[in-house]
DNA sequence: CTGAAAGCGCTAACAA
DNA sequence: TTGTTAGCGCTTTCAG
């Protein structure tokens, strides 16, 4: 016999379906007698009875599943993200389904179409660009969704997000500390909101804290990744070969930095110092370990995912958004500039 | 009004549901009229429907999903091994169902009575161990599966492993040839297939190639991870402290070796060399840059997924199993023996 | 407190 | 080729 249903269960108590699916179901227990209640469950658990969420979701309109919609999965600063969300969702009988974009409008249009069809109840998105009206129009359509690690702008989405702007002030402390004048930002791209306000962040301090503010010390890279931190650097330091310090958009730009060290000689942090974003794991056995931004990674999962619990409970409730705090991890990849 | 169903889209194109569906549904398509077809489909379009796949799953007992059970999203050996998963499940219409079961066999069993749950038509299983009396139960109660990287002993289930033996071979051809005598194995746990394989295979070299083959060069290792790598090197210095060279069973003890190495001031490769075996992420970044055996990561999520889509469509064939091919990368973290 | 009846959206016989 | 009918397993009115 394959998977008992609930018509065994009831046939088996002596019992209406009806009465079993409310014996079954802790929401509505109390509608019944205490003792039929224990009679039902016990023959269910007799049977190996286990609901199918199938069914209920045909009747309820739920599937108890929700989206979450990363660039890629490969990207080490994901991986714990899930983590945190799918340890908050299970608990919750929800489900994540997990859908990579490879940051392409296009693909992530049609991933957030087949999530849809599949009766996702909300969406976590981590994709989210300062202007973006896929997420716009979800959000006008009522889909329950939170962003998290960036925002986009002119929305009213819950978010959680790192603070970026005290990220970037540490690090330039850090480095301002160490007596570093000509400190460097290869910021992230400009269409994403941590891009644009770390690189504000960036001005702010470096501003604040009397350190050169010559603008060619900016250099905005294309993409949050390696080569285009490499790039980004090769463009600086054409320009300004004298830079001491650079603070990088994030952890895969600083490694595109150490391209460019070991292709040009340069030594770190002898000769130019790197700070990183996101301590993304592993970066303490790089050569040198990266000194990088903390965030909270499991953690931004987690809350995420409460958010969107949230929201899908109280779908009137107005957004709520979280600023998650950080820490700077001082590793090897900083050190006082050279004579 | 909310997302039309399959009455809406028939009403609207005047035709009864049933032959809406058998127009919409490619493979009953040729049942009807070619004209009438093109006609619903447009109406289907224009109405922005989407087949509701829950209510398509209760009807067909088919969930169109698949269960992937891996020990630890973030351990960096299993995002691209996912991402090829999803890369040849996506096109065939299924999604993955990602659960985590931290190598707890309690958790492991929850988690797939979790998934049985949401009706998964078969399961992809990284965790697998030799002697699995869940995965040999499921396999006897026709569960369609395929195992990753592990495999159970003496069930016969199909599986994508790595050539362990291959790749041992080549690491130790490759110190060999360096002119290391004396090389220890840091083995995996006995526990797992791999743990095994890798262990026998490294007998076997060692013989072969007429090195030293005192047992005391071998560490078996508690778990694969850096904490029991460095454990297991502890240990193997204590007992021989004259090897030159180490094979670990994976990257993650490989990288247990850089901790000890750093905590005993021992240089590597003057001192001691390593081969890792795997190739995960970043590990050209390390301080050495990590030698180690290759495998094709994405290649084998995606074999695994081919896989199972023919188990679940052809329950009867017979298991088929893939040994992937695989290759040394040499790094940094090799070189001749000193003196 | 429990049973009867209806229906979620779709597909699969069976008829016409 | 199309429509009719029934039902997947469950929840939820509505009566009783």
């Amino acid at each position: 016999m394959q998977t008992p249903t609930l018509r065994d269960v009831a046939d088996a108590a002596g019992v209406h379906p009806a009465t079993a699916s409310r014996a079954l179901n802790p929401a509505t227990r109390g509608l019944v007698n205490a003792e039929t209640a224990r009679r039902v469950i016990k023959v269910a658990e007799g049977l190996g009875y286990r609901p199918n969420p199938i069914a209920r979701g045909l009747k309820t309109a739920k599937s108890s599943t929700i989206g979450l919609v990363i660039p890629d999965l490969t990207n080490p600063l994901f991986p714990p993200i899930v983590r945190g969300i799918e340890d908050v969702l299970e608990p919750a009988g929800y489900s994540g389904l997990i859908v990579n974009t490879d940051n392409d409008p296009q693909r992530e249009q049609a991933q957030i179409e087949l999530l849809r069809g599949r009766q996702v109840e909300g969406l976590i998105v981590a994709t989210a660009l300062i202007d973006h009206p896929l997420m716009a129009r979800l959000h006008t359509e009522g889909v329950p969704m939170v962003m998290v690690n960036r925002r986009p702008d002119g929305v009213d989405i819950p978010s959680i997000t790192p603070d970026d702007a005290a990220g970037i002030e540490l690090a330039v402390q850090h480095l301002a500390g160490l007596g570093h004048a000509k400190v460097a930002h290869l910021a992230g791209p400009g269409t994403t909101s941590t891009g644009v306000a770390r690189l504000r962040a960036f001005r702010n301090a470096v501003r604040d804290l009397d350190l050169d503010t010559d603008p060619e010390l900016v250099v905005i890279c294309d993409h949050w990744s390696e080569d285009s931190g490499a790039a980004g650097l090769r463009r600086l330091l054409d320009r300004r070969p004298d830079v001491t310090a650079v603070v990088a958009g994030n952890d895969l730009i600083a490694l595109g930095c150490y391209d460019v060290f070991a292709e040009r000689g340069i030594s770190c942090p002898g000769e130019i110092s790197v700070v990183g974003f996101n301590d993304m794991p592993f970066l303490d056995k790089l050569a040198p370990p990266l000194t990088t931004v903390a965030i909270p990674h499991q953690q931004i999962g987690a809350e995420a995912a409460r958010l969107l619990l949230d929201a899908i409970s109280e779908p009137d409730r107005p957004a709520r958004s979280v600023l998650l705090p950080l820490s700077l991890v001082v590793r090897g990849s900083t050190a006082p500039p050279a004579g």
